[in-house]
DNA sequence: CGCCAGGGCCTCA
DNA sequence: TGAGGCCATGGC
């Protein structure tokens, strides 16, 4: 199946399995709680919390930075200014549930110091490439982070691909894991580069990845065994898994 | 208990 | 370029 075939195949196969998934949590204005909703625009504030999130949340479950989070914002640290002034070790200790915590304090830390010489308002001019390769060369942001950056805070399409990306396809094409940037521009060369597109699709495939897709395959009653190499290869081992 | 999360950096071939 | 070690907590 060629590329444009198979990415559009798999999405829409994802979308009637799952349904909408409302991607990127964020805190309503003046509320306490992270919300699912989604939003077609999102406040300064907002898509700097986004960001934080973003560096908060890797290699890490969501439930871990959902408290980290929260502490955030009881110390008013979720700002630009207090992240760059407010001392690493009380940083790290504020987000320390979410794992890593002093490197992400430092990487925090190094990021907010990097938007108060590049405010948000500023890096949204940039077209997707240079924006891209300004946030990549920052410490700590590697290829998934910047374009979630890109993606859920600046509303830009560039197509996030994560692990679950990488394990999905592999699967489905029965070859190794290829590399982000490999992957990405096939994801690109398929896809119309639309937000909300490119947002529900890696939405989908984090779930997928968890409910059929795992470590250890749950192929019974996944929604792409019928175009799946992994499934076809050994039938009846993965029917039984 | 062991496993592993919505990665990235560094080192060493 | 790619494999391997490292960072660390908490849910299941």
């Amino acid at each position: 199946m060629r590329d444009r075939a198979l990415f559009r195949w798999v999405y829409q196969k994802l979308a009637a399995a799952y349904g909408p998934q409302g991607w990127w949590p964020v805190a309503d204005a003046g509320s306490h709680t992270a919300t699912y909703r989604k939003r077609r625009h999102l406040s300064p504030a907002q898509q700097f919390e986004v960001m934080v999130g973003t560096i908060l949340t890797q290699n890490t479950a969501w439930k871990n930075v959902e408290p980290a989070l929260q502490g955030l914002r009881a110390a008013h640290a979720l700002s630009v200014d207090v992240l760059g002034k407010i001392p690493q070790r009380k940083l790290a200790r504020i987000i320390r549930s979410s794992g890593y915590h002093n490197q992400k304090a430092d990487r925090l830390k190094r990021f907010a110091n990097f938007l108060c010489a590049h405010p948000i308002a500023e890096l949204a001019q940039l077209p997707i490439p240079e924006l891209r390769a300004l946030l990549l060369a920052q410490h700590g942001i590697g290829p998934e982070t910047a374009d979630s950056i890109i993606l859920y805070a600046f509303g830009k399409p560039s197509f996030v691909i994560d692990a679950y990306t990488k394990r999905i396809f592999a699967r489905l094409e029965g070859t190794q894991e290829q590399s982000y940037d490999a992957l990405q521009q096939r994801s690109h060369a398929a896809l119309p580069h639309h937000t909300p597109r490119f947002n529900a699709y890696h939405a989908l495939l984090v779930q997928h990845a968890k409910q059929h897709c795992r470590k250890q395959p749950l192929c019974a009653g996944c929604p792409l065994r019928s175009c799946c190499a992994h499934a076809k290869r050994d039938g009846s081992v993965a029917s039984r898994r």
